[in-house]
Order: C-alpha cells, then sequence, then structure tokens
DNA sequence: CCGGGCATCCTTTTT
DNA sequence: GGATGCCCGG
C-alpha cells in the first residue's frame, strides 16, 4: 500500500480516517465518500498496528459487504484483507452463532428461515390453536413476533407486558402472545431461526454466556458499522456489547437517510451515539462529490422539512447542471412509455449506455409498465429485488431436500417434499404425522422413521419408508464427506425432479428446468470457489445452506456490470448512485405511500425516502407521476404527491414534453422530438380504454352445470352391487343411466350419462357418491 | 387422494 | 393483475 492514501482525502474525511482509537460517529450526507472513508480507515488502521484478524465491519446488505470487500482488497490486496471479518449483520452474526449453537441448543446446521417460511410455521401454529388466520393475519403476526425480537423482548416478557397487551386486546387480537410462545417453540424444535432470530439469538449468546461475550470482544478489538442509522434496538445492543471494553467503535450514518424503521430501526441510536459514549469524536462530511448543484439543492430543501435532524450544511463543488425534469403523464403505462422513449433519446443525444439509468419506484408492483415499455422498446433492463431467485417454488422445493438432508429437525421443510414430487403421502397422512410428533413429543422426522411402529400401513408405508430411505441415503454423502454439488446432483436424480421438469415443455416448465440448472450451477461453483477465509474451508452442504439463506437476489448479480438499465425499489437503491435517475410515481397515496401518512414519525421517513431517491442522481433527474393508474386491475385517481410542491420551483422544469409521448401502437419506431410530437400526444390520449371512467364491470358467469336438487331420501348405494344399464341420481349432476363399469374392486369406474348435466361422465364411486333409483 | 378452477386477499419498503 | 387458498369433481 502507498502512502498518499491520506493525500486523496478532503479535511474531514483525513479526520475520520485517522482516529484510531475510542468511540467515533462520522456524519456522513449522501455522497460524501462514506465508503472511502471507511475502506480507507480500515488501511490506515492495519498501517498502524492493527491486526486484521481484530477489525469487524458490519454492513447492512451483502451488496455493500462486498464493494467494502473489493475496496479494501484494492488498497491491501487480498492476502491481507481476507483476514477481515466484513459482512452483513446477519451473516457475520449466523457464522458465529454456527460455532456457537449448540451452547443455545441448536445443531450448528440450524436452518434459516425466510419471512415465507416463518409465515408458513405461524400459520401451522394458528391452524393448531383452533385461530383463525383471517382474524390473525399471518403478516400480521409475524409482524407483532418480528418487532418484539427486534426489542429483544421474549414471549414470556410479551405476555406480560402490560402495554402490549393492552394493544393487541384493543385490535381485539389478544392471543399474539401465545402464538409467538409456540412459534418459537416450534422454531427451536425444528433447529431454526428466523432472520430476527441471528440478532435476537446473539444478543442472548453473549448476554448469558460471559466467556463467549469476553472471547468475541477479544477478537473484534475494532469495530466499524456502515448505516448506524438503520440499526434497531438489537443491533444497538450487541454491538454495545460487543464493544464494551474496547470502546473502539466507529458508526458511520446519515440520519436523513433513515429509512428502515417499518424493521425495528430507531433513529434513536444514531441521534444518541454522543450520549451512549463519551469522548466521541464527531467528524462530518458534508461535501458531495455526487451530484449537481440542481440536484442536491432540491435533496437538501426537501429534507429540510423535517424536524430534529443532525445539524449539517450539505453542499457540492459540482457543476448546477439541468434541472429536474418533472413530467405528468396520465397514466401508469403512459408513464412506463415516456420513462423508455427518454432513455432511447438520452442514449443517443447524451451518448449514455443503458447502464447509465435507474428507474427508483416506491413498490415493487409498479415495476410492471416499465419492464413493458422497456421490452417493446428493445432496452435490455434487470430488475433487482421482488421475488429472488431463491423465492422461486422450484428452488425453494429443491433446497428444502438439501435443507431437510442437513437438518432433519425441520419439520417445515419436511413437510414441504414429503410429498414433492408425488408419491402419495398425502394431507391424512401428514397431520397423522404430525399428530403423532405432538403426542409423543417426537420430531416429526422420527414419526416418519418408525412409521410402521405408528401403525402406517401399505401404499402410505411403503411411500413412507422410501422417502426416509432416500433421504438417509444423501445423509450418508455427508457423512462420507461428499461437496454440496454432489448431493444436490443426487437428489435431483433420485428424487426425479430434474427428470420431471425437463419432461414439462410447458414455458412455465422450461423456465423452471433452466433455474434448477442454474442453482445446481451455483452450487457448483460454490464447490470449486477457494473459501477466502480459513475458518471455512470445508465446502460442506451445511456451509453452502448457511450462506445461502442469506443472500438475496442483489448479490447475484456476477453481470455487474452488464449493460442493463436497473429497476429497483428506492429502499433497494440505498447507497448506490447513477447518472440519470427517473423517480418515478410521485403520486399521494403512493409515495408518500397511504400506510405512511398517519403520523408525522411516518411521514417524515417518506420523506427521507424521497432524499435519498433523489440523492441517487449524479448528473440527470426525472421525476413523473401519473394522472391515473391501475391498482388491483381498477383504475384509481391520484393527487401529485406532496414532495413536488416542497421541491423548490427554481430547479424544477415541468415544461420538458418527455422523450416524445408517442402513439400507443409505435412499437419500433420511436419518434421524439421532432415535429411529430403534437401529434403523437394528441393520439396518446384519444387511445386511452374507456375503461378510465373507473368502473368496470365483470360478468358473472353462468353455471355450467344446472344445479340438481337431491332427492330428499338420498343415500349412497354400495357401489359393489353397481352394474352398466342401472339408472341412478347424483347430487349435483341428477338423474342418469350407467353405460359401463371398469375398474378393480376397491377403486370402480362407473361411466353414466346424465341427460341433464353435460352428457357423458366417468365417476369415481369411492369419492363421488351414486344412489341406484332403478337396477 | 389430487389437481384444476374459482374466489379472495392484496401492497409498502428487506435481511 | 397476481398469488394463494379452498372447494369440488374425477
Amino acid at each position: 500500500m502507498n502512502d498518499n492514501y491520506l493525500s486523496e482525502l478532503n479535511e474531514p474525511q483525513r479526520a475520520a480516517v485517522m482516529h484510531i482509537n475510542g468511540p467515533l460517529m462520522i456524519v456522513a450526507g449522501a455522497g460524501s465518500g462514506k465508503t472511502k472513508v471507511l475502506t480507507t480507515r480500515i488501511a490506515h488502521l492495519l498501517r498502524n498496528g492493527v491486526d486484521a484478524f481484530n477489525i469487524l465491519s458490519l454492513t447492512f446488505t451483502n451488496k455493500a459487504a462486498k464493494e467494502m470487500k473489493e475496496r479494501v482488497e484494492r488498497i491491501l490486496g487480498s492476502s491481507e484483507a481476507r483476514n477481515l471479518y466484513i459482512g452483513t449483520f446477519h451473516s457475520v452474526f449466523a457464522r458465529l452463532l454456527r460455532a456457537e449453537a449448540t451452547k443455545l441448543g441448536y445443531p450448528s446446521d440450524f436452518t434459516i428461515y425466510d419471512s415465507d417460511d416463518a409465515k408458513s410455521v405461524i400459520k401451522t401454529i394458528l391452524h393448531e390453536l383452533n385461530l383463525d388466520d383471517k382474524h390473525y393475519k399471518p403478516n400480521l403476526v409475524y409482524g407483532r413476533i418480528s418487532a418484539a425480537k427486534n426489542n429483544l423482548m421474549s414471549p414470556e416478557e410479551y405476555k406480560h407486558d402490560h402495554a402490549i397487551q393492552q394493544e393487541d386486546m384493543r385490535a381485539n387480537r389478544p392471543m399474539i402472545g401465545h402464538i409467538y410462545e409456540a412459534y418459537a417453540k416450534r422454531c427451536f424444535k425444528n433447529g431454526a431461526m428466523d432472520f430476527d432470530d441471528l440478532l435476537y439469538k446473539m444478543y442472548l449468546l453473549l448476554k448469558h454466556f460471559p466467556e463467549v461475550l469476553h472471547k468475541y470482544q477479544h477478537k473484534f478489538k475494532y469495530i466499524m458499522i456502515d448505516e448506524y442509522q438503520d440499526t434497531n434496538p438489537a443491533q444497538y445492543e450487541i454491538i454495545k456489547l460487543l464493544g464494551a471494553a474496547h470502546e473502539n467503535i466507529c458508526v458511520v450514518g446519515d440520519d436523513a437517510q433513515s429509512i428502515y424503521s417499518f424493521r425495528g430501526a430507531t433513529i434513536q441510536n444514531i441521534l444518541q451515539f454522543e450520549k451512549d459514549y463519551e469522548d466521541t469524536k464527531v467528524v462530518k462530511l458534508e461535501q458531495n462529490y455526487r451530484s449537481t448543484k440542481s440536484i442536491l439543492n432540491v435533496a437538501n430543501e426537501v429534507i429540510g422539512n423535517n424536524k430534529g435532524q443532525i445539524e449539517k450544511a450539505l453542499w457540492t463543488d459540482n457543476i448546477e447542471g439541468e434541472k429536474i425534469k418533472l413530467v405528468r403523464t396520465m397514466t401508469d403505462n403512459e408513464e412506463g412509455k415516456f420513462v423508455a422513449d427518454t432513455i432511447a433519446e438520452q442514449k443517443l443525444r447524451n451518448h449514455y449506455n443503458n447502464r447509465d439509468f435507474c428507474i427508483l419506484y416506491r413498490t415493487n408492483a409498479q415495476s410492471r409498465s416499465f419492464e413493458e415499455s422497456l421490452r417493446r422498446m428493445n432496452i435490455a433492463y434487470r430488475i433487482f429485488g421482488g421475488i429472488s431467485f431463491y423465492q422461486r417454488k422450484e428452488i425453494k422445493d429443491f433446497l428444502s431436500y438439501l435443507r431437510v438432508v442437513s437438518n432433519t429437525r425441520d419439520e417445515e421443510n419436511i413437510k414441504r417434499i414429503i410429498n414433492y414430487p408425488i408419491r402419495g403421502i398425502g394431507k391424512t397422512t401428514i397431520e397423522k404425522t404430525m399428530v403423532l410428533a405432538n403426542d409423543q413429543d417426537i420430531p416429526f422426522w422420527e414419526v416418519l422413521v418408525r412409521a410402521r411402529e405408528f401403525g402406517f400401513k401399505g401404499g402410505t408405508l411403503e411411500a413412507i419408508d422410501g422417502f426416509v430411505t432416500m433421504i438417509q441415503s444423501f445423509q450418508a454423502m455427508v457423512q462420507q464427506q461428499h461437496n454440496a454439488y454432489d448431493i444436490a446432483i443426487a437428489v435431483g436424480k433420485s428424487t426425479g425432479i430434474v427428470k420431471e421438469l425437463f419432461n414439462d415443455k410447458t414455458t412455465e416448465g422450461l423456465a423452471r428446468y433452466e433455474n434448477i440448472q442454474e442453482l445446481l450451477n451455483s452450487i457448483k461453483e460454490f464447490t470449486e470457489t477457494p473459501t477466502e477465509d480459513g475458518e471455512l474451508l470445508e465446502k460442506s452442504l451445511g456451509t453452502y445452506l448457511q450462506q445461502i439463506s442469506l443472500l438475496t437476489d442483489a448479490d447475484n448479480g456476477s453481470d455487474e456490470n452488464s449493460d442493463v438499465v436497473k429497476l429497483m425499489t428506492i429502499h433497494a437503491a440505498k447507497g448506490l448512485e447513477f447518472p440519470v435517475v427517473f423517480n418515478v410515481g410521485l403520486e399521494e397515496s403512493l409515495f408518500p405511500s397511504s400506510m405512511s401518512i398517519n403520523t408525522r414519525e411516518e411521514l417524515e421517513e417518506e420523506r427521507r425516502l424521497f432524499y435519498v431517491a433523489v440523492t441517487r442522481a449524479k448528473t440527470r433527474l426525472f421525476i413523473s407521476y401519473a394522472n391515473s393508474r391501475y391498482r388491483f386491475g381498477n383504475l384509481v385517481q391520484n393527487e401529485p404527491s406532496r414532495f413536488l410542491d416542497e421541491m423548490p420551483e427554481k430547479y424544477i422544469d415541468r415544461s420538458y414534453a418527455g422523450g416524445g409521448v408517442r402513439n400507443a401502437f409505435g412499437g419500433s419506431n420511436s419518434g421524439w422530438g421532432n415535429s411529430n410530437n403534437m401529434f403523437d400526444r394528441k393520439k396518446t390520449v384519444v387511445t386511452q380504454p374507456p375503461t378510465a371512467t373507473g368502473v368496470r364491470s365483470t360478468p358473472k358467469p353462468m353455471p355450467v352445470v344446472s344445479t340438481h336438487v337431491p332427492s330428499p331420501n338420498f343415500t349412497p348405494d354400495d357401489p359393489a352391487t353397481m352394474e352398466a344399464g342401472m339408472e341412478v341420481e347424483h347430487q349435483k349432476f341428477g338423474f342418469g343411466t350407467i353405460t359401463a363399469m371398469e375398474g378393480a374392486s376397491h377403486n370402480r369406474i362407473a361411466t353414466v350419462v346424465f341427460p341433464k348435466a353435460g352428457g357423458e361422465k366417468k365417476i369415481m364411486l369411492n369419492y363421488a357418491k351414486l344412489m341406484i333409483t332403478k337396477r
């Protein structure tokens, strides 16, 4: 590393980098070179004799962690950098918990539940407690539990907290405490932790095992935390515990960019840091290197409407730049078209590449209109966030096998795959198994292993045994030190999943097959890439699973620099920057969201979100809103967002006509910025469908089958006595005549002609009942 | 027991 | 418009 690294910094940046011991708070405005400071500071620490093994650096996203690692490597070289502990809160804690799992009674291969897994456990529990999931919405219940854990509250404490009980009573949901308790028990029994547990259990571990605390306090002598404004109480307490021995804590944050309170983050953590740690050195990074004056001034002006901030004045030496283009369209589809057209225009006019553009929206659901318009214009794009690769059904199914092999305590995942592919283990069998497992207080898996003993018979027993044997064969492979890829291949073959998807020639089937292949490839890549840190040399299944559970699709981009327009939510864009940004959907009830306008705090968070959105842009910023848009399938009208009124008029250009609002059938020929513009605009308005009234009648289809009222004395007859030629009555189809019988004695199928209900039908007599009216 | 078809909810934002 | 849940027919 060269000695000049300090000279590339401005005054406050250098002050931050050179502070080595004692608490440090860096208030880093948007685009003020925060990552540069963090990475340079790590270099500086090492330069001054700090051991890389003693540095812990925590971020919120994999992306941020990855970037930090890469930048440190660039300064230090990879041999030294690999000894640093850089990762997300969740991944670092998962690793530590894995090492200490047995102390908490967990297997070291514990499963990590994502929120879908968690909600499905909650549904099971609601069912068991005989609670109505219409009233106890899994989403809501999960949110309460999550909030409790983020505030380090156990089920016991939850149940005895007066304020919380009042709240739940008032909402008429008094059982949430019990659900939480049962949920926690079930997760433990399953050997599984959800995302929040990774923080909560980490806290408990440090709190209740002093020797563990001491070990890690000693190991992590220097701690750095990125995006400190987004930490929640659990993270806060963990950091406090870890840092207590040496207080070499460096936090970086910007209160103006705190946008995660819905996840339990409290802005108080950063506002109070100075009070928590005596002699905190505070450094403010106020020079913005990213944006034009126009962009920055708009951002500053808007955020000025928030109260109670850390005082700072963000400024820039950059050029004034173009005004912010504010564009109104009639509909969401037109908004999509506007953006795609403008991208095409800007590419020509200002020689941009696709990768220079980013479309930012408030909710994932908004992506559709932009996808459609970009596709029509043949502009390559990629959506970040939304349903990630690992949340796809086929991927989750496949991974469930691997998870079960790794941890048979995991009832949730066993249930997911026990009948996939179909092997004749149905709902009845699963329920019976659950009851047995509960009654005997043994794992679900053990009931399956001892199925014969528990009275399962015939085909069911055979199917269960086959399933158990198969899983055990995979486990044997784990024992024999086969790596994750070998086992995944075996799973794909033995289960028949790969073959089944291969034979499915529908479009979706094809996509699923490709996804599975991609998954297998990624597992292969995992096993073949040498690990950077000495602690994780093996390429075991367990290691693999642990890693991917915390992966969101953001990290999945090997094509980081591929030339595509990026689409994402504003939340996902935090920390990123783009030459040209489209900030779309600036409408009341969408942005700010109708969910977040009830309190001042909520509204201020929305405003901070807008601030984040604006400050992503380097040189050009387009802001758009639609007069009306489709929501849940019908057209709604929205007022322009109140944030638009907060933007200073002198930096706004409302006259921009768009890259040419084209006529709806324009397709390949994009007619922007030329003399046809007027025509195009007119046409566009006219071609709006007449559904714009907002009323859409949904015609009710007539029932195909005429409803037959069964005879009052209807009693099904024994299928064994039925023969062709008999006249019969069906509860739905009415009267008919049997024309043929087939099937073995235990599964007879009658072909019956029902004159009043569409003619000939095949009736499986085991399930559908017939009464004989004439022999 | 299983799969298809309809009805119903939905929407913040993410590790 | 889209995913999940439930019901019913085979």
